[in-house]
RNA sequence: CGGGACGUGGCGAAGUUUGGUAUCGCGCCUGGUUUGGGACCAGGAUGCCGCAGGUUCGAAUCCUGUCGUCCCGACCA
């Protein structure tokens, strides 16, 4: 390719409205060009390296049994209908209508569609386990789409779906696509992504992961603790308790949200010493945050009964037995609209405790309501940095911001179950298969890469994904002997298998260095009259770790060779 | 959906307070001089000042509405 017939430009003022170094790289050097909230075309350069991450994804996918499929963006209702969750998903599900008033959907996720794909075509447990994969364009209506390719509404995606006959087989294969994934990440170049325990989420199930790039522009908070194997987003970590003077009250042992209790020893009670109390966290529905009753292990409750700011009863998902309740949390918000009415065992009386009473909320998702009784203020807050591993109980956690490439989960029987997809197993019973789901934001991760591995003039693409593996700098090529060496080295570079960005315009060479730092080619070629007098041509990397120059009559084996370490590496 | 900022040639900005010939840099076109880190000279093209109303002799500027973009939240496979 030539520079000079690449359709795009680059430019050094930084764009406005752009906060992170991939966005302003990326529309800097030509790769994107915002259409709209939240949408993106891509230009040459930026569709080849999403060309090469696909690439690599479907080699890891395919060596681990996938089968490559397409499913289709838009869909109709009905098939959404089936899974329940054209009710259920909110308004980052678009919905249209066809020339027929008939609804539709374009698709965020695939799982309604795969199980359509697949439901008739493997009817006996001898189909299974399969693995099926597309990589494809997805939609959401994000409320707020940010960062460039970081966060867009319309991107592209790999998403794949596994089916099994048994939980032990899906967790096997879990594990082999958890390897897979970490291999995708390591060709990419991305050297700092970390795995944590995610939230399923609107996707159900049990296990998830989540595959985060760890930097300080990503939206995610992740809790990672430096004593044990504990990594986790913020979003599922478990609480911690601290009271009003923010002394971390010591966590004896702690269940994740969606368990029962919480155990804890505190110190907020108005008692001496510390003592093991207990916390019943109430659903009000699933869509809704916890709320925790706190309960002194020593006294007793008859009846607690918690409303909402309308008087309606919210149920206890947990038992209530032999509690005290001493306040009460929930996500931020809650609690002003919640009622706690319960008798106290202690003076016969009925207590009432209502959030609008509080005044101080704050904090990080979770607050506390004053009892009336026998209770100091209280804060249950996500897990602090530097705060007690829920894990480990080690004071060893540290808070860090990650970008989420990819992720994979545990689905379960979620839709197969509902949308009706069985098979006759060994003793021609019908049964229901158990799925995963696996997904990669190939857009995104371009982003990530760009993110970790750039300095102040452009992108430093690896070479498994750069857009072309050698830049030719040709300073004068108007000068004969300069474009006759240029021409040369060009052709032998691509006979021998590589891509090569010829720039070869009259320009000077800060413009054409400039341009070159911006493409991000990890290898570059410079050659110039001053050069060939020597008989040289001068070879560079872009992250400057070779400077040397070499014989003009051996450049491209010598240039092949060093593209062929880079890959090694 | 709340809170904030901003819409002026392709890009980045000034001008808006106090209404009066649309301005500067980059980029683009032509010619010339240059030629190792975004060169220089001369000439040139490109604007419904987001859009729609209103006030006014006159609006980029004031008023009303609207659309869009970005940031912080809320939200979020």
């Amino acid at each position: 390719m030539k520079m000079n017939e690449l359709l795009g430009f680059r430019f050094k003022e930084t764009p406005a409205d752009c906060q992170i170094a991939s966005h302003i790289l990326l529309l800097r050097g030509g790769y994107i060009k915002n259409v709209g909230n939240g949408l993106f075309s891509l230009f040459p350069p930026g569709k080849r390296i999403v060309q090469k991450i696909e690439q690599i994804i479907r080699e890891e996918m395919d060596a681990i049994g996938g089968q490559e499929v397409m499913l289709p963006v838009a869909m109709p209702a009905s098939l959404w209908r089936e899974s329940g969750r054209y009710d259920t998903i909110g308004s980052e599900l678009l919905r249209f209508q066809d020339r027929t008033d008939a609804d539709m959907v374009l698709g965020m996720t695939h799982e309604e569609a795969v199980v359509h794909l697949a439901r008739d075509a493997a009817q006996s447990y001898t189909n299974y386990p399969f693995m099926v994969y597309q990589i494809q364009t997805k939609f959401r209506d994000e409320p707020r789409a940010r960062g460039g390719l970081i966060r867009c509404r319309e991107f592209t995606m790999k998403d794949a779906y596994s089916f099994h006959t048994s939980q032990q087989d899906l967790e096997t294969y879990y594990e082999k696509c958890y390897a897979a994934y970490a291999r995708i990440f390591a060709r990419c170049g991305l050297n700092d992504v970390i795995s944590v325990q995610s939230d399923s989420g609107m996707m159900g199930g049990k296990i998830a992961h989540e595959f985060m790039l760890v930097t300080d522009v990503g939206e995610d908070y992740l809790a990672i603790c430096q004593a044990c194997d504990f990594r986790s987003n913020m979003e599922v970590a478990p609480c911690i308790v601290e009271n009003q003077a923010n002394t971390a009250a010591e966590i004896k042992k702690v269940h994740t949200p969606g368990t029962k209790t919480i155990e804890v020893l505190c110190d907020f009670l108005n008692i001496e010493a510390k003592q093991t109390c207990k916390a019943v966290l109430y659903q009000k529905d699933a869509d809704d945050g916890l709320i925790a009753v706190f309960i002194r292990g020593d006294l007793e409750v008859n009846e607690i009964k918690l409303r909402n700011h309308l008087g309606e009863e919210i149920h206890p998902a947990g038992n209530v037995d032999d509690v005290f309740t001493c306040g009460f949390i929930g996500p931020l918000g809650l609690p002003q609209d919640v009622t706690v009415l319960f008798d106290n065992s202690l003076n016969g009386e009925t207590n009432l405790v209502t959030g609008a009473n509080e005044t101080d909320y704050h904090i990080t998702g979770f607050c506390v309501q004053r009892d009336v009784a026998d209770v100091a203020f209280c804060d249950i807050a996500k897990i602090l940095d530097g705060g007690i591993c829920p894990n480990c109980n080690k004071p060893a956690v540290m808070l860090k911001r990650g970008i989420e490439v990819g992720n994979i989960f545990q689905l379960g029987t979620k839709y197969s179950q509902a949308m009706g997809m069985t098979y006759l197993d060994q003793n021609g019973k019908v049964q229901v298969p158990i799925m995963g789901c696996y997904g990669i934001g190939v857009g995104r991760l371009l982003a990530s890469v760009c993110e970790e591995s750039h300095d102040d003039y452009g992108p430093i693409w690896p070479v498994a994904i750069a857009p072309w593996q050698v830049q030719i700098c040709a300073l004068r090529a108007d000068d004969p002997a300069v474009g006759a060496a240029t021409n040369e080295l060009y052709a032998a570079l691509q006979a021998n298998g590589i891509e090569v960005l010829l720039d070869d315009r009259k320009v000077s060479a800060g413009f054409m260095f400039s341009d070159a730092d911006l493409m991000g080619v990890p290898v570059r070629v410079i050659i110039s009259p001053k050069n060939l007098a020597r008989g040289v041509v001068e070879l560079k990397t872009r992250n400057k770790s070779v400077s040397c120059d070499i014989e003009l009559d051996n450049a491209a084996s010598e240039i092949a060779a060093l593209v062929q370490k880079l890959r090694a590496q």
